[in-house]
DNA sequence: CAGTGGTCTAGACCACCAG
DNA sequence: TGGTGGTCTAGACCACTGC
């Protein structure tokens, strides 16, 4: 026996090999897990490994009774890391600075009750805080936070460790959501930023739970230039 | 027996639940799978699919010998559907409209040899299209194809449909990269998206490969108000 | 109803690597 | 070098669902 025993990661290349070439085409009907195994000389559960994974990216389409079909329409996903801003710095090959604007708590504004389903008097603490790569602004946080969620961050010294690394390693959440998008600097953060008014900023909107109870809401605004990027 | 077999989900749940309520703290090691699956009345396998899983999330941390720890920065990932752009559009409940602006065959300006890895003297298919959606801009896509990797797109008529739909369904890809960015809005932009000028644009650049062979790299411009989202 | 994928089990061997 | 996770197997039962 010089083969070695066929490991799942084999039938999925080997499927994936397939697919690219197109021996199972789009909408195909591929065979079932019975067959590949005896095909690939290996048991059921190796198959169906490598095609759970394949089915969980979105490059196979899986149904009870139906079968495995190759994906219509390969919905391909992109994945992005969610660091601590001071890592995504240093992974940089930059020093990481921080500097605390302000730390007021602070009745919730209407939109921010609204997003994040909170009674009206619900005390939240309202940080904002620059981070900086090698002494340049690299990013701005404005963050809200709900402290009956995470009340131990009030005896927190904001100025030395900001609330993004202590709330990442001290609030753990069930669930939350993230936008992106591309806004004008207004003149707070184009000042703080340095940079010029109505300026393209890139902004990542990210709210967080923890089983139905809203942590926090922050507002990261980088500098023009600044790309977040993926492989895929 | 009123209880059903444990499944790989509970022992997920329960897991997480100790993280999250640090029973299991940060940095600590947990129990052997064997430990755990006789604490949970299963089988090995079953912990084992439960905690891989956590692990290649970022939520665990599990090296042979040493045992299984709870990360200590839990790198949160953020995953966004790439769909095609019609339907992308359609899922959010508009028409989707579509206008070619040119398409033509070029040779590569030196920026896009050097990004696609692509000989001086490559052949390359320039596409601009915009996309709509009840009528109003939704998408500027400015693509380059390499003809030399999908020779068939010479042949379809892109008026009809668009690079981004043929591609996806034609045109596999084994890698890749995608960048996000906000960036100005220069004339041409500004004048087919209907912006102000310099009004801040929503950017995402992507390249494709097949096999280490450049298959295309996009730029698709998005008006000033898009916001790409995600649950986490 | 019957075929397909989804999952669990008990056991086994192996690869890795901290002590 | 022994303990730990990584994986494979053969078999089994179940859940879903197209026919």
């Amino acid at each position: 026996m010089t083969e070695a025993q066929t490991s799942w990661q084999a039938v999925q290349q080997e499927a994936l090999r397939r697919i690219q070439t197109r021996i199972w085409k789009p909408g195909e009907l591929i065979p079932n897990e019975v067959d590949l195994a005896t095909e690939f000389g290996c048991a059921r559960a190796t198959v169906n490994r490598a095609l759970r994974e394949l089915a969980g990216a979105g490059i196979l389409d899986r149904r009870r009774k139906a079968g495995t079909r190759v994906a219509l329409h390969p919905v391909r996903k992109a994945t992005f890391d969610i660091p601590v801003l001071q890592h995504e710095v240093e992974a940089r090959g930059q020093t990481h600075g921080y500097a605390l604007v302000g730390a007021v708590t602070a009745r919730a504004p209407l939109h921010l009750r609204s997003r994040m389903n909170l009674p009206d008097d619900a005390p939240l603490l309202h940080v904002r805080a620059l981070h900086l790569a090698d002494g340049n602004p690299y990013a701005y946080e404005d963050r809200w936070i709900n402290t009956d969620a995470v009340p131990d961050i009030l005896s927190v010294d904001l100025a030395r460790i900001s609330a993004n690394e202590w709330l990442v390693q001290n609030a753990p959440y069930t669930g939350g959501e993230m936008a992106l998008s591309a806004i004008p600097a207004d003149e707070e953060a184009a000042a703080i930023l340095r940079s010029a008014p109505a300026a393209p900023l890139f902004l990542v909107e990210r709210t967080t739970w923890n089983d139905m109870v809203p942590i926090t809401t922050v507002r990261l605004l980088y500098p023009p230039g600044h790309r977040l990027r993926t492989a895929l």
